[in-house]
DNA sequence: GGATAACCTGACCAAATGGTCAAGATGTGT
DNA sequence: ACACATCTTGACCATTTGGTCAGGTTATCC
C-alpha cells in the first residue's frame, strides 16, 4: 500500500480529473454555473453522471477548482514590473502574454467571463484583494511613467481595462469574430496579427516612447542608471 | 369589443410585458440561456410563474424577444457612413453610441454576451448575414480612409472588435470593475471620462487625422466635393 | 348590466436536477 | 495469492424544471 500525499495521485485519478476538468471547463464556460449540469458533463467527458461525482464531490467543488486553475494561470501570467522598466516593452509584455492566455486557454478564459457575467459570486474576494492590489501597484507605475513624459498621462487603470478587454475578447466573443469574419477557427498566425496590431494602437494612443537608452545590450545595468 | 391589430395590445398586458422582460434580462443576463429558470423571472417579475408563461408562452419565445429587442437597439445605434465623412468624425461617433448602448442598458448588453459565450446558438443567421455586411461595409470605408492617408493602414475589422470590446467590457465586467476599483457603481461622468479615454486612445492609436475641410460650415457641401 | 374577451393562478405533469449509496470490479504492493 | 485501497456504476431520492389546464376573476364595450 501506498500512502498518498495530497499531491500525488492515481495514475487513474489523474487521467479521469484531467478528463473532467477539460469537460466541465467546456459545458461551464458556455452555459455558466447554473445552466451546466452534471450530467452534461460526465457525457462530455465520457464517464457515467456518478463517477464524476466521485472524482470531484460535488458539482460546487469541481466549479471552484475550475476557477481556482483558472486564476493560477493569470497569476503565473502576471509579471512584477518597475518604474526603471521600459514602458514600451511592459506594454507588450502585458499585451502579449495576455493574449496567449486567451489563445491557449479560451475555454478558461469563457469561464472566467461567465462568472463575472453573473456578478463574480465566487471571485468577490479574489477581485478586491489580490487584484486590485495588482492593479493599483501596475497603476502607479503607469503614473510615474507619464510624469517622466514615457507615455501620455491616461488614466492608468482604465488603460489595464482595455487591455484586458480587447485581448479577451477574442476568447468570449469567439462565435461572433469567427461568424463576422466567416471562419472556422483562428489560427496562430491570426492571433499573432491581432497582438501587434493591439500593441500598435495602444502603445501609439498612449504615446508610449521606447526609452533610448533601454537597448539590449545594456539590459542589465538598467536597473541601476536610474 | 376591441378587436387588437398584433401592435396594439392591452394596459393591463403592457404593463405586465414590460416587468417580465425586465426580469427576465436580468435573469438571462446573469445566468445564461440554460441557468435562467422561469420561476426565478416570475420571482423577479413579482408575479406568478403560470402568468409568465400567459404572456411569453414559453422560455424560448421570451428568449428570443429580448435578443430581438437587443438587436432593434444596435440597429438603431448604426448610422450610415460614407468615404466623405470625416474619419475622427465618425469613429468618435461610433465609440459614443457603442458605449451610451452600453451604460443605457447593461443588462441587454449582457444578455448578449451570454448568448455569444454559448456559442451564438440563437444568433448566428444574425451574425453571419446582416451584421457580417454591416462590418464589411464600415471596413470598406476605413480602408480607403487609409489609402487617402486619413488614417494609418490597420486591419478595419480588428479596429471595429476593438471598438466593440473596449466598449462592451464595462457592461459584461462591471462586477469585476467595480471590484477592482471599490466602488457601488459607474455614474454618468465616469462613462464620460471612459468614453474621451477610449476616443483619444483610438484614434490616436490609428493615426487618425481630422480633415481639415469637414469643418461645420461647409458640412453640406462636403458629398459633393470629393 | 350583461356579454365576452382578457387576465389570473393553484394544481398538476413528466422530465431533469444534484447528490447518495451499496455492492461489486479493478488495481497494487508484498 | 492475498489484503486492502481505489475505482465503477446502476438504482434511488427529494427537489426543481418548463409547461399545461381548468376554473376562476377582472376589465371593457355595447
Amino acid at each position: 500500500m501506498t500512502i498518498l500525499t495530497p499531491t500525488e495521485a492515481t495514475q487513474t485519478r489523474q487521467r479521469n480529473e484531467q478528463r473532467i476538468f477539460e469537460a466541465a471547463e467546456c459545458i461551464f464556460a458556455s452555459h455558466g454555473y447554473r445552466g451546466a449540469s452534471v450530467q452534461a458533463i460526465a457525457e462530455e467527458a465520457g464517464l457515467p453522471k456518478s463517477n464524476v461525482l466521485y472524482y470531484v464531490g460535488s458539482k460546487r467543488r469541481l466549479y471552484v477548482a475550475l476557477l481556482e486553475r483558472m486564476m493560477a494561470r493569470w497569476n503565473a501570467m502576471l509579471d512584477d514590473i518597475s518604474v526603471e522598466d521600459d514602458p514600451a516593452e511592459v506594454l507588450e509584455a502585458f499585451i502579449h502574454s495576455k493574449m496567449e492566455l486567451t489563445r491557449t486557454h479560451p475555454q478558461g478564459s469563457r469561464l472566467f467571463a461567465a462568472e463575472i457575467l453573473q456578478g463574480a459570486p465566487f471571485l468577490q474576494d479574489y477581485l478586491r484583494g489580490e487584484l486590485r492590489e495588482w492593479v493599483q501597484v501596475r497603476a502607479e507605475v503607469f503614473r510615474q511613467w507619464a510624469d517622466q513624459g514615457l507615455m501620455d498621462p491616461v488614466d492608468p487603470v482604465w488603460l489595464i481595462f482595455l487591455i484586458w478587454s480587447s485581448t479577451q475578447h477574442y476568447a468570449d466573443f469567439e462565435a461572433q469574430i469567427l461568424g463576422i469574419t466567416d471562419r472556422e477557427a483562428l489560427n496562430e498566425a491570426d492571433y499573432g496579427r491581432i497582438t501587434a496590431f493591439l500593441c500598435r494602437v495602444i502603445l501609439q494612443g498612449c504615446g508610449v516612447t521606447r526609452r533610448p537608452e533601454a537597448a539590449l545590450i545594456e539590459r542589465e545595468g538598467v536597473k541601476a542608471s536610474r
